[in-house]
DNA sequence: ATGTCC
């Protein structure tokens, strides 16, 4: 028989095997010790052994299995919650859906959670929920920082006259259409970046199948609430970090993540995590990764490249703009809004912050929380406000579904608001139309002690996903 | 959000 001793860890769990680490520990001694027998004599012995594993501590085979079958199966313990949330604050909590509220209450009633925050955009996701920020310690949570790792924005601003939105109007929708690829397009010939060749895509198992296609993405855009636009920002504090002097100048804007390679390893990361960590099931989407451990310092490392990526797409998308304008920026702001970093907490000690769709605004750190296609997006400052847990909102927040909106909203009149606010269209279905989205004015209200405003940008020519559907009614 | 369903 050339199949000698060959027996799978699907066989030993029709047997009767628990799924874990006794699997692992199985097959290794049936590969040393048994590879001669017969499968069906291989998988007896199995049954013995896992039928009264006392019997066999002291075979000098099966010990291993038998010692890892007798300790108490940690992977089956549900985990429990406490038993009421701890304290946390919500912002601009008359905007926010009773769900997202709901999510939050359950975040903060894991072990690992130590303080977290609502913000004022908040809506429901997958564990916690978008616009949640969450502080742990020594844990990280995949589904804490969502599917779009490093989903972020980036703003350059260039010293050409604002008035060049509408004089260079032909120009600057070519360079939209022909420098930035959004869904499934790609660029026939991606520029390189040095991020391709970070050792990390062939020292982590599960980067090693991504790097082809995130190659292949490098620089484009993705879909859904994804833009490139260019607009006009007027920088309202003279007290600026680049000096630049008050007034209204010619911005780009650009909202993407880490397309597939993102998505890839929040999912395989996330269900991982729910494998060794059981939670109850309105909480099971938090499943975490102890940063201990191997798995949660691979997450941790695959993370962090996601969002390089993240930002080298957005680099590449302002670099072609940049050539395009034939100038360089006079200030980048940039940040992300779906990741988690490791800060200090009021006391010094060390944590994990997830912010899922939220911006950071530590004391002083810039960042860009935008509003819609005609409302005004902002670069804000910090103030280091400890209740947000250095957050504030990551940008207006929806106010309808995506289905509600499909369903409800008329093209004409969402075409007749575009032109009413002056801006051009590329791309976009209904489902991002502004009236989807919540008022940013009430919403900055609702922060204001989070963050400064260092300008306000408003959008002129905008491109994103398109959408058939919407494109016919032209 | 996502080679938009392994």
């Amino acid at each position: 028989m050339q199949n000698k001793g060959k027996i799978n860890g699907n066989q030993l769990i029709e047997i009767g095997y628990p799924e874990g680490k006794v699997i692992g520990i199985a097959l290794e001694v049936i590969q040393k010790e048994y590879s001669l027998m017969e499968p069906d004599e291989v998988l007896d012995i199995m049954k013995n052994v896992l039928a009264s594993p006392s019997d066999f501590l002291n075979d000098l085979k099966t010990s291993f299995i038998a010692e890892e079958l007798l300790k108490p199966n940690k992977k089956d313990e549900i985990i429990e919650l406490l038993p009421s949330p701890r304290l946390y604050k919500i912002y601009g909590k008359e905007g926010i859906e009773a769900g997202a509220i709901k999510q939050m209450d359950t975040a903060m009633r894991l072990p690992v959670s130590i303080a977290g925050a609502l913000m004022p955009d908040a809506h429901q996701g997958y564990g916690l929920p978008i616009g949640g920020v969450l502080a742990t310690r020594n844990t990280v949570i995949p589904y804490g920082v969502g599917v779009d790792i490093g989903c972020r924005m980036c703003m350059s601003i260039f010293d050409i006259p604002a008035g060049y939105v509408e004089t260079g109007k032909g120009d600057l929708m070519k360079m939209l259409v022909n420098n930035t690829m959004f869904g499934r397009a790609t660029f026939k010939k991606p520029k390189d970046h040095e991020i391709i060749s970070n050792p990390l895509f062939s020292e982590i198992e599960i980067l090693r199948g991504l790097k082809e296609r995130a190659y292949a993405q490098l620089g484009s855009s993705g879909g859904g609430n994804h833009f490139v636009e260019f607009g006009i920002v007027e920088v309202v504090d003279s007290n600026n970090e680049w000096n630049i002097a008050p007034g209204k100048y010619l911005s780009l804007l650009s909202h993407s993540g880490s397309r597939g390679m993102g998505a890839t390893i929040a999912n395989y990361y996330t269900k991982l995590a729910m494998e060794t960590c059981k939670l109850p099931q309105e909480a099971k989407h938090l499943a975490w990764l102890d940063l201990d451990t191997e798995a949660g310092q691979e997450y941790w490392l695959a993370m962090n490249l996601a969002g390089d990526y993240a930002s080298a797409c957005h680099h590449q998308i302002h670099e072609r703009m940049a050539i395009g304008l034939r100038t360089n920026p006079v200030a980048m702001i940039e940040n992300h809004h779906n990741f988690a970093w490791k800060e200090k907490d009021e006391k010094g000690n060390d944590v994990i912050v997830h912010r899922k769709g939220a911006t950071p605004a530590g004391k002083g750190v810039l960042g860009i929380i935008p509003g819609s296609m005609t409302a005004p997006g902002y670069v804000v400052r910090g103030k280091g406000d400890e209740a947000s847990v250095n957050s504030a909102s990551h940008g207006a927040g929806r106010a309808m579904s995506r289905t509600q909106a499909k369903n409800t909203l008329k093209p004409e009149t969402v075409k007749q608001q575009l032109q009413k606010a002056g801006v051009e269209l590329i791309g976009s279905g209904l489902d991002e139309a502004p009236m989807a989205y919540k008022d940013i004015r009430t919403v900055m209200e609702a922060q204001k002690d989070l963050v400064e405003v260092v300008g306000v940008f408003l959008p002129k020519i905008v491109r994103m996903c398109g959408d058939e559907k919407f494109q016919e009614v032209d």
